[in-house]
RNA sequence: GGUCCGUUCGUCUAGGGGUUAGGACAGUAGAUUUUCAUUCUACCAACAGGGGUUCGAUUCCCCUACGGACUACCA
């Protein structure tokens, strides 16, 4: 039955920036059609005009850039089904509707808003299941079913305002089957009238999304699991237009959970729990007060985009097998649909730490230099690219985000004004810091090239020993007295980066501040 | 309320009629490390409950409970 080609889209709608579960739908949409050798759409779902959100198109665009999705066929790309963006489509599904009025498939509907809720209201009252518009109330609504044909085109000519609704029937089995669920059956009479075409003329997301997957020759539609109750609808739809021997198939993703309590993650959670639910920050406008926003973007927060996209990857997928780290080739490489669970996954930061941690240590010094250099420019500070490098390559086994480089690292770039009190308490007395000013007069000159850690090494213990020590009782009087702090990467690496100059340097000044 | 979907360690999950129910993250302990971290090793820890079917159910079926989604002229 999917001899043909593949194509799958991901359908966001700008109405802000865009959700890491969003992210998630697309990278499956991804990886199934690279995986497939097929199309990757991207298509903006923008028919609410009212909840257009300037930048969220542009956002959308960044957020997938940035991990690394790349789009075959988009509004900014263009492709041979453009447009890619719904409201440069609008007439094209008035036509469709046109076509379902005629079959009989769909109606003309006048009812206020007010009318609506008299309805619900009435429905509700008399205790009814399930309030609805659907086979039974449109019979007691003003519409093209119960309104003479004359008084309707009355209606038209004058141009009162209306929608258009599909025309449910009373009692029938709808049944698909979903790629991940299997066959979900669902009555027609839990199917209400859903309107197709508003009264502005712009359509719902309902005909909209079929009209433009048939087009678009869409073959499989992965989205969340919130759409599975609407996916009945759906299958009416295109039963109705004539295309059901094309109908996609469907794969609803199970949804992504708040990591407390319970629920479907959402966008106030971030700030809640202290982690991004965004791929990028996002700069917007409280709807109440107009104040400006800032919401927090993985990105921002640290982390490299290969360790979200395998961990989102794996929430909700799982290759069968116990390797946990995927390059997005290797995800191509490896994934399907039917490894997909049917169960939601609570949204856990710390495996997402993880990744970061384990991503940012595979990262060469080089490719790592940049974050640190970013950093030491923000703070005024000059810094060769190779020096970058070193302190990244002693510091990357020892934080979980590249801006830790920095807050980690700084004694690499500034003499300590404090030094680490308990270790001072404990290790520090006069013995110690004569030893250490020996250890400092011992130092060769800072340009002597073969002063790496090794040497440095070797000329403290030989000063140890002349002074009577044992090493163990003043390394960590050495680190606190050069750095500050009571722990750090390889203390000789540290020296060697830091140059002999500068040791003896901090090393004086720490004796004189310490006695 | 109604419709639909779901339920294996705290979390992500593997498995699938007979297993010591496996892995990863987190947690704990130990080893290595002059320190901290890394790394390594070990430990902790799960089939929601009740009925069936069966020689045997975590696995298949039903019910219950719990959780979730949907229930707009939003997507």
């Amino acid at each position: 039955m999917s001899e043909r080609p593949v194509r799958v889209r991901f359908a966001p709608s700008p109405t802000g920036p865009l959700h890491i579960g969003g992210v998630r739908t697309a990278l499956y949409n991804y990886l199934l059609a690279r995986k497939l050798g097929g199309t990757m759409i991207l298509r903006i779902e923008d028919t609410d005009q009212n909840r257009f959100v300037p930048g969220a198109e542009d956002y959308i665009r960044q957020s997938l850039e940035w991990v690394g999705i790349e789009l075959d066929e988009s509004p900014w790309k263009g492709g041979p089904h453009a447009p890619y963006r719904q409201s440069e489509r609008k007439p094209i599904y008035r036509e469709y509707a046109d076509q379902l009025i005629r079959d009989g498939y769909a109606y003309y509907a006048f009812d206020t808003p007010e009318e609506l809720d008299a309805m619900r209201e009435r429905l509700q009252a008399a205790k009814v299941p399930n309030p609805q518009y659907n086979s039974i109330t449109r019979t007691q609504m003003r519409n093209s079913l119960t309104l003479p044909e004359n008084e309707t085109q009355a209606l038209l000519d004058a141009g009162a305002p209306y929608v258009i609704r599909l025309k449910v029937p009373r009692k029938e089995e709808i049944r698909f089957q979903d790629l991940i669920r299997g066959w979900v059956v669902v009555h027609s009479s839990a199917v209400d009238d859903k309107v197709l075409m508003k009264s502005d003329g712009m359509p719902t997301y309902h005909l909209a999304n079929i009209v433009d997957d048939h087009l678009m020759e869409i073959s499989h539609v992965i989205r969340g699991e919130e759409w599975l109750p609407s996916a009945p609808l759906h299958v009416l739809l295109y039963r109705y237009l004539g295309w059901e021997k094309t109908m996609p198939q469907f794969a609803h993703l199970p949804l992504l959970l708040k990591p407390d309590g319970t629920g479907k993650l959402s966008k106030r959670d971030g700030d809640r729990l202290g982690f991004p639910v965004f791929a990028l920050e996002w700069h917007g406008t409280d709807p109440e007060t107009g104040e400006p926003t800032v919401s927090r973007g993985y990105r921002e927060d640290g982390y490299l985009p290969e360790a979200l996209v395998n961990f989102l990857a794996f929430l909700g997928w799982n290759p069968g097998t116990s390797q946990e780290i995927f390059s997005m080739p290797e995800l191509i490489e490896a994934f399907s649909i039917d490894r997909v669970s049917k169960s939601p996954a609570k949204f856990d930061v710390a495996k997402a730490k993880w990744y970061n941690e384990h991503y940012l240590r595979a990262k060469p010094d080089a490719e790592l230099a940049p974050y640190l250099l970013a950093a030491l420019g923000e703070h005024g500070i000059e810094c060769s690219a190779e020096k970058a490098a070193q302190v990244v390559g002693v510091m990357k086994e020892r934080v979980s985000f590249p801006q830790d480089f920095w807050q980690e690292a700084k004694y690499f770039f500034e003499a300590p004004t404090e030094y680490d009190q308990a270790v001072i308490a404990k290790k520090w007395n006069a013995q110690v810091s004569a030893a250490l000013g020996a250890y400092a007069d011992a130092l060769p000159a800072d340009s002597e090239p073969s002063a790496n850690a090794e040497v440095l090494k070797s000329i403290f213990n030989q000063t140890m020993e002349a002074q009577g020590l044992k090493p163990g009782q003043v390394l960590q009087a050495l680190r606190v007295a050069v750095t500050g702090a009571g722990a750090g990467p390889d203390l000789f690496e540290t020296l060697a980066i830091l140059g002999t100059g500068e040791v003896a340097q901090r090393l004086r000044a720490a004796r004189e501040r310490l006695g």
